[in-house]
DNA sequence: TTTATTATATTACAACTGTAATATAAAATG
DNA sequence: CATTTTATATTACAGTTGTAATATAATAAA
């Protein structure tokens, strides 16, 4: 499994569209893009072109069309990620990141309920 | 406060480095990083090069030696990263983050005690 | 003072990214 | 069948990044 592609910034938003519901023709992921950005449809053309390259994502011809698919998981790449900050920011020392985050960002008193069960489940294993 | 700088991961060493204690010569910093990295020394120089034309670095000359230091807190810059991770992979959704981290990294039963307090602070608030 | 060291500054160069424009080929239309 | 549409493929082009090499200028040594 080594050679993961690298998916970039921009490429995120194609793969996120990709990993909710798929195959996709190019045309129906410009559409939900143009909600959401206001990218010229060539630009996700190329993007769909380099993510296949990459090899993040397949596709399977119907006649004339690309339906297009992820090679790759959302959980993957999503880890990928993660670790990316926890190493080049925090040195992998997850305790001050996670840290850094709750007492930054905004959580309701219920889903600072929920992660507390979650963190006492981590403990118990 | 625009225009802040983007840190590239390979100069984020060099910041650490900085924030850790500064101001430094570029040979200083050059001899710390030989005991994480395998970079030419040139290429330690071309990046404080390019971390002072972006504005993360300056420097005040001592004779013909330059000595470095952060014009950015690394708070600063740390939050853009996890804020960059945040949005990019979890559409800015806090709590998936932190169950993903919390579920596949390891923490010592102190350190979920201790997470455990700060979401109850988190709540008083 | 001429020469060798050694700092910093400039230039290099390819891969990756963001953001398209142009080319080509196949299908639909007239 | 000739022409227009429309998909995909190829090319473009500048900015960033990783990773240095070369140039220049100041200083130290001979």
């Amino acid at each position: 499994m080594k050679n993961f592609p690298k998916i970039a910034e921009s490429e995120w938003r194609i793969m996120k569209i990709l990993w909710a519901d798929s195959p996709k023709t190019a045309n129906e992921i410009v559409e939900l893009l143009s909600k959401e950005t206001n990218w010229n449809p060539r630009t996700t053309k190329t993007l769909l072109n380099r993510l296949v390259k990459k090899g993040a994502l397949g596709f399977q011809k119907e006649s004339r069309t690309y339906l297009y698919y992820p090679l790759v998981s959302k959980d993957e790449c999503a880890k990928k990620e993660r670790n990316s900050v926890l190493n080049r920011v925090y040195d992998g020392a997850l305790k001050p990141l996670l840290v850094s985050f709750i007492e930054e960002e905004n959580l309701t008193a219920k889903e600072i309920e929920e992660l507390k069960q979650i963190l006492d489940q981590k403990k118990g294993k």
